[in-house]
Order: structure tokens, then sequence, then C-alpha cells
DNA sequence: ACCTGAACACCGTTCAAGT
DNA sequence: ACCTGAACACCGTTCAAGT
């Protein structure tokens, strides 16, 4: 008599046995549900009647709890960055120095995105909440917490004004340009399967007029002796380094600003 | 909430000549006015079906030139960007050095992301061609030519790639949080019209358990001191200005790493 | 050669009705 | 109180058929 909570409700079609899971179903578990999914598999995938299949109830459900798709996704956005505004390792400490605190805020937004690559894109480009709230860090705490941190410990209000501003950007440019490698990288989740065609008959004569662009990447380059040249060089990165160098550069900037 | 049926995009008669317009329809066509219609409406409203309606022909007719909303979605980021390989202004001039250069580069980048903020988050977000390409310059003509750009003046290779990453990020990162702020003001183009409802009695129970999150942005504020006391100069920002510093400074670092 | 009608397999969303 | 069946207005996409 084990209650069996492992998460193979996949493609469950319990029409059989009352699925009484785990009780009524509430937001929260509707959101966690929809971030997993899409960890899985992608945005596209995720779907109202999708999610309330893996949930065990049917699309229409949800909408007791969520206000349709668009509050779902905001909701989403929301839900992967609330760990900043709890998460006691980020909180300023009475010992450290700003560049400390945006070090902390910078890994942990980093994790945060790492950890959920499929929706950052999602934290990057949705519209805030507030026109002055920029991602990624949009929440209300959290900025209080920045601009606290930074006035407290010796910047002007335009300072600490400028250099959110500035974190943001660092922050959305580098992370979304390491998530979206790291997409390149593990690709296959947007098309199921592609059926190996038996091809080779020769007969594909390029459409006339509409010259579409399938790059081998391969071929192409012959025409580009640099990328040719650098290719390797460019496919490989060490993003975590290259991470810490430019925040590093930033808060050096930053600091120019204080005198 | 509000029902979004209709979207009175009615038939889009060009001149009030009849449906059959311009001749024959081809890739380019379907292409730019895919664009145009996102500028005019957004991202989330472009459709086969709309489009087609827009160009005067059946949905289907498109599958002849685009190999679907994917394959059109990314000839839409191409086109958007295509001005950056041929535009004459952008080159290197044998006068000029690779500041000069990266600086026209940087600002012709910018020029287009506020042409079309709306199509901006695709250029930044969809998967590159190439693993090693990165957003938002993503042509390989492009990406040869900076390369070549800085080699020439005298960077070594793992300095001008370590630049061209550079500048994506600061690219990217810049130009989303601009076009997302400007997206801000310019809100109203997502939802299609609300109906004015006859219910402005006030009635708004905020639902019992579901917690949702409306942040009047005014009311929520009060617990924030340093939000409340610097709001509007959080809200009022000069991109231009701000961009231009964060370049000028970039450009900087990136003639530290050549000596 | 180019376009469309009809059809298919999905969507998001609403609402009256079930339990 | 919570969920669903049925329905509606859309989607993207295919393909045989029209001109």
């Amino acid at each position: 008599m084990i209650a069996i909570d492992d998460t193979r409700l996949s493609v469950v079609r319990s029409h059989g046995g009352p699925s009484t899971a785990r009780g009524p179903l509430d937001r929260q578990r509707i959101i966690g549900e929809a971030v997993t999914f899409v960890d899985e598999h992608s945005l596209q995938e995720l779907t109202m009647r999708r999610l309330g299949q893996r949930l065990g109830v049917e699309a229409m459900s949800l909408y007791r709890y969520v206000d349709g798709r668009e509050d779902l996704l905001d909701a989403m956005v929301q839900q992967t960055l609330v760990g900043l505004d709890v998460d006691p390792h980020l909180r300023l400490l009475p010992t450290d120095g700003w560049q400390a605190y945006l070090q902390r805020l910078a890994h942990g937004v980093r994790d945060i995105a790492l950890a959920h690559p499929k929706v950052f894109p999602l934290v990057a480009t949705r519209h805030p909440d507030a026109p002055w709230l920029r991602p990624p860090l949009r929440s209300l705490t959290l900025v209080e917490a920045f601009l606290e941190a930074l006035i407290e410990r010796g910047f002007s209000d335009d300072a600490a004004v400028a250099a959110y501003r500035a974190f943001s950007s660092f922050l959305l440019g580098h992370l979304l340009l390491e998530v979206s490698a790291l997409g390149a990288a593990t690709a296959p989740a947007e098309e199921p399967l592609a059926e190996p065609t038996s091809e080779d008959d020769g007969n594909d004569v390029e459409e006339a007029g509409t010259e579409r662009g399938r790059n081998g990447s391969d071929e192409r380059l012959a025409e580009f002796p640099q990328l040719r040249r650098l290719e390797e060089r460019l496919s490989q990165d060490d993003a975590q380094a290259e991470f810490e160098m430019s925040l590093e550069s930033l808060l050096q900037r930053l600091e120019l600003t204080l005198s």
C-alpha cells in the first residue's frame, strides 16, 4: 500500500481509476508542472491541454486557477525567479561590500538561467509588470534590495539607478547568449522526429525564384576564410569563465562611477 | 476576463482593387509583409491565415514559398538583418580603425532593433543556424567582416573571437532592454481591443485562495521605500545616451586586450 | 504554374451541467 | 467546490482538385 508519487504520469490515460492523485489541484502545482514541462520539452509544446493531461485533469480545469495561457507564462517567469527574493544566501550581509552582493546575485540569476534554459527567453522578453522594471531582475523585492545595497554602500541615487540598468543588460546579454548556445547543443527537443527519407535521387532542383537558404555551414564556409579558420575557436567557449571576467569588469566600471 | 475574438483586420484591399493585386506572389513579398504585419500588430497575431488574407490569397498558398511558420519566422529574422550585410555605410573603410567600424555596426543593429521592436525578440532568441553564430550578429557575412576588421587591425585570433562574443552580448542586453521598455510604453498592441464592458462597478472581489498578483505598482510600492523614492528616476531613461556610454566603455575594454 | 476547398488534427477559452 | 462535455472560433498544414 504505497502511494507511488513517481512522475511517470506522462501519457497517463487514467480513465479507469479514480485519479485522486494529489488532491484537488492548485495554482502552485500547475505552475510548477508547467515549468518542468517546458524544461523537458519546449515552450512551443506547452499547451493547456497537454498540461492538463499531465496533471490528470482536463484543460478546462486549469482556468479555475490560471487566468489563461498568458497568465500562466507570467506566473512561470515569476516562479523561476522567486528563489532570488527569498534565498538568504543572496541577502546583503552587513559584512560584505556591494561587489560581493552583486557577485552573488549575478550567479544566482545565472544558476536559474542554466537550470531552466528553455524558460529563460520568457524571463528575458516578457513585458515586465512595471515600466521601470527591467528583465531579468523583475521583482519589486529584488530591485529594492539591489538599490538599497548600493545606496547604503555609497552610491548616489543616480549611480544606483544606472548600475541597476547596467547590471540588467549585462545579465540579459550574457545569459541569453549562454542559454541560446546551450539550446543549440541540446537541440533535438523541438522537432519530434524526421523519418529517414530515401533521398539521393538527385532530383532536387533548387526552386526557381525561391532561393531557400539551406546553409550547410560547411559548404558555405568556403567563401569566408576567417570563419573557416576560426570555426573551432568560435565553437568552443568557456561561458563560465567569460561570465566571470565580464562581471568583474562591470564591477570595476561601476566602482569608477563612485568617485 | 474578456473575449479575445474578432480582431477586425478586415480585408485589406490595398487600393480598392479586387483581391489579385500584384501578380503571382513570391517569397520576398510574403516575408516583407510578415515583418510589417508584426511591426503593426504583434508576433502573436501573426498567423498564416491572416498573413494570407493580407496578401490577398488563402493561407495555403503561402506554403508554396515558405516552409511553414517556423521557416517564415527565420526568414523574417534574416530579412530584418540583411541590411547590415549590404549597407556600404557599414563597411570597414581603409581609413578608419576598428573602433569606428564597431561604432557604426553597433548603431546599425540598434537602428534595426528600434525600427522593428516587435521583431527583435525573435532576433534575440531564435536558435542561430550555426552553433557558433551568436545573436544578434547572425549572418556569416557579418561575422566574417567583424573578424576580418579586428584581425586586420591588430587583434589576435583569440582576442577577435572574444571581442565578437563581448560585442554580441553587449548588443543583445542593451537592445533587448531598450525594445522591452519601448514595448511597455507602446503597449496596447498585444490585446486587440477590450470592448467597453458596462461593468465599472468596482465589484472586483479578490479571488479567495488564489493570490493573484495584480501589482498596482502604486499600492505595493508602500513597502519599498527606495523604489518609491526612485520611481521617477527609474522610469525615465535616455537609452540613447546610455547606449553610447556603454559602447564607449566596451570599446575601451577591448582596447586593453590588445596590448 | 499557381492557387484553393475541403479536411485533419490540433489550439485556447467559455459555460452550462454534472458530481 | 471542483471538474468536465460540448461547443466555438480559431490555428497550422496537407493534398487533391481546380484554373
